[in-house]
DNA sequence: ATGAAAGCGCTAACAA
DNA sequence: TTGTTAGCGCTTTCAT
C-alpha cells in the first residue's frame, strides 16, 4: 500500500493543499520550517506521488511519447537516443514504441500515447494515418520525423533527400560509372523513398544518362527476393543492359543488397559498385567499407525534441509549422571502386 | 475537450456505470438493446477512455515497462522486438526505456514506471539498483533478462553463458589456437560477464592453458582504448607472449576490436583471430565473417514476457523465482582460420 | 501562510 | 438488468 498525500499531511501536520503546493514548487508564501518538515516527512516515507492522480486532474503528464518505424534499423535507434538525451535534460519522460513498419501498429500505439495523456508525440510515420495524427495535433503537438506529410501542418524534421542522393550519383559517374541501378523499398506513403527515386531520376537526367525502368527495383526487402531480383541484372555477367552500380536507398536495403551480391560470389566493387543512403556504425568494417550518403540522425533526433518542447513551453504558438530540413554528407569508402578511380 | 463516460451515458440514456460495464465487458446481465445504443454511441462520439482516471482507480494499467541497457546494441533491440510481441499478443501496452548502461538514469526510469503504476517490469539490469528492483519486485512482477542477480529472488531469463564460452574456446583450440586473449567489458555487477570471463578461465584450464591475467583486458569500449591495448597485446609481431587469438565477450566488444585491428592491419585471422560472444545481423557482412556463440535473443524476450504475463495471471503464484536458462550456439564462421583448420 | 472542499473520469459495492 | 454512491490521489479555487 503505498503511501498517499493524505498521510504525508498527516505526518506533517499540515493540509494536503500545502504538500501539494510543496510538490509543485510553490514555496513562495511558505514558512521555512514548513518546509523542511514536510521534506523531512517525505524522505522519511519514501513519498512518491501518483503520476496518475496528478495527470488526471492537472491534464499534463510530462511525458513524451515517440514512435519509430522500426526498431530493428540503426536509424532508428540513434534518432531515439537523440531524442532522449534532449527530453531527459529538458525534465520530460518518454515512452517509446516501436511500429514496426506496420500501420495499424502504429495507429495502435498513437491511440495508446493519446490514451496515457502524453504532452507530445514524435513520430517516424508510416504515412497510412495521416487523419489520425492531424487530429492528435490539435490537441497534443506533434512532430514528424524523417517522413513528411505535405497535406497535414505539422513541425517536421527531415534531412534533404535530393541533395543526398545527387551527392551520391554524382560521385558514382565521377568514379566512371554510366549504367547506375537504384534499389529501394516501396515508397507509396513515405515521403523520403519517393524523393531518392525522383532525385535518382533528376540526378541520372543530369548527367545525360538515360532513366531505365528495369534498374529501379521495388522491393519488400525480403533477401531472398532481393537476391532474385539482383540475380536477374547482373548475374548474367557484365554488358550493357546490366548496370555496373547499385544505389541503396537506405541502410536496410545496402545490407541486403550486399549480402544478396556476397552470396552470388558478386564481387564489390570490382564487379558491382554499392553506394548506400545512410551510414551506420559498422559500414566501414564490412569488406569492402561501404560508401554512403550520412544523415546526421542523432542530431535529428534532438532537433525533433527541442521543437516539440518549443510548442510545449508556448502553447500558444503560431500554428505555423515549421520543417527543418538537415543537410546529408558523402561519406566515401570502398564500395563504388574508388581507389582505381580518384 | 475529450468526451467523457458522462457523455456516453447521457446520450445512450443510461447511467454512467452501464457504460463502464460495457467497457469492460461484463455482458452478462445486459440487455442487448443497451449494448447496441451505447456501441452506437461511442462509435459517434469516437469516445476512448480516460487510461489515467481508470488507472487510478483499478491500481492496474495493463501496461507493462521494459528498461534495456543500451538501445544501440542490436542485442537490446532484438530481446524488445521478442518482448513486444509476446505482449501484444497478450493484449498489453509496452514502454520501453533504454537506460544507457547507467545506473542513475536506470534508477529513474524504473521510479519513473513504478509511478505510471505499470503492471510488471522487464529490466535488463545494470546490476546497480538491486535494492529498488527487489522493492519493486514486492508490489510488480519483475522479470530479470540476460542479467541475473544472485542476492534477490526474482524471475530471470539468461543464458548458459559457460556453455556458450566453453563452446568457444574448444573450437578456438580444435582449430589449432593455443594463447587465446579475451576482451570484455568491467564485469563488477554484471553477472554474464563475470561467468564469461570465469568460464574462459576455466576452458583454458580443461585444455591444460596457462590463464595469463595479461591476456584478459577490461575495457570501458572506448575505441582508441581498445586499440592500445590491443597493439600493446599483439602489434609487435607473433611471438609466445602474443595471443593468436581473441575471443571478445559481447558483440559491443566484437565490434571494437575487429573495428581496432582493421586499422591496425592485423590480418584477421592470418594474424590473429577473433570470435564473439552474441551475434547480430550482419556479422556475416564482415571482412571475415565473424565466428560466434549466438544467444536466442528474440526467443529470451518472448520468454520474459510470457513469464511476466503468468505472473500477472495469477496474482498469488508462489513467490518462488523461476530462472530459465537458454543454451547459446556456436555458429563458424571464418574469424577463426576455419578453413585451414577443418 | 495555510486549510476546506470540490472535482478530474472512472470503477465497484451495494441497492433496487 | 440497471442506477446510486462513494471514492482512487491529487490539484485548485476560494476562504481565512
Amino acid at each position: 500500500m503505498p503511501v498517499t498525500i493524505a498521510e504525508v499531511a498527516r505526518r506533517a501536520g499540515v493540509s494536503k493543499s500545502t504538500i501539494s503546493r510543496y510538490l509543485n514548487g510553490m514555496y513562495e508564501h511558505m514558512g521555512a520550517d514548513t518546509q523542511e518538515r514536510i521534506a523531512q516527512v517525505i524522505a522519511e516515507l519514501d513519498y512518491r506521488p501518483n503520476t496518475l492522480a496528478r495527470g488526471l486532474k492537472q491534464k499534463r503528464t510530462h511525458t513524451i511519447g515517440a514512435i519509430v518505424a522500426n526498431i530493428l534499423n540503426p536509424f532508428s535507434t540513434s534518432i531515439i537516443r537523440g531524442i532522449e538525451d534532449t527530453l531527459q535534460e529538458a525534465g520530460f519522460n518518454l515512452i517509446l514504441c516501436n511500429a514496426d513498419d506496420d500501420p495499424a501498429k502504429e495507429r495502435d500505439y498513437v491511440n495508446m500515447l493519446v490514451d496515457k495523456q502524453i504532452d507530445g508525440l514524435i513520430i517516424n510515420t508510416t504515412g497510412c494515418n495521416n487523419p489520425l495524427i492531424a487530429q492528435v495535433n490539435q490537441q497534443t503537438p506533434v512532430v514528424l520525423i524523417d517522413r513528411k506529410a505535405p497535406e497535414i501542418n505539422i513541425d517536421t524534421v527531415t534531412v534533404d533527400s535530393a541533395c543526398g542522393v545527387r551527392q551520391a550519383i554524382d560521385h558514382m559517374v565521377s568514379v566512371g560509372h554510366r549504367r547506375i541501378a537504384m534499389v529501394t523499398l516501396p515508397y507509396d506513403h513515405i515521403s523520403p523513398r519517393l524523393e531518392r527515386v525522383q532525385a535518382y531520376q533528376a540526378a541520372l537526367a543530369g548527367h545525360r544518362l538515360p532513366f531505365r525502368e528495369e534498374w529501379l527495383i521495388r522491393t519488400g526487402g525480403d533477401e531472398t527476393e532481393v537476391a532474385a531480383k539482383l540475380q536477374a541484372l547482373v548475374g548474367a555477367g557484365s554488358h550493357e543492359n546490366s548496370p555496373t552500380a547499385i544505389f541503396c536507398a537506405n541502410n536496410l536495403i545496402t545490407m541486403s543488397v550486399v549480402r544478396a551480391l556476397k552470396k552470388m560470389r558478386v564481387a564489390i566493387p570490382d564487379k558491382v559498385s554499392v553506394l548506400g543512403f545512410d551510414d551506420w556504425d559498422w559500414a566501414e568494417l564490412i569488406e569492402p567499407p561501404i560508401t554512403v550518403v550520412a544523415q546526421p540522425v542523432y542530431a535529428m533526433g534532438n532537433k525533433a525534441a527541442m521543437m516539440l518542447i518549443k510548442r510545449l513551453k508556448a502553447p500558444r504558438m503560431p500554428k505555423k509549422p515549421a520543417i527543418v530540413m538537415f543537410q546529408p554528407e558523402l561519406l566515401k569508402r570502398k564500395s563504388c571502386g574508388e581507389q582505381e578511380a580518384e
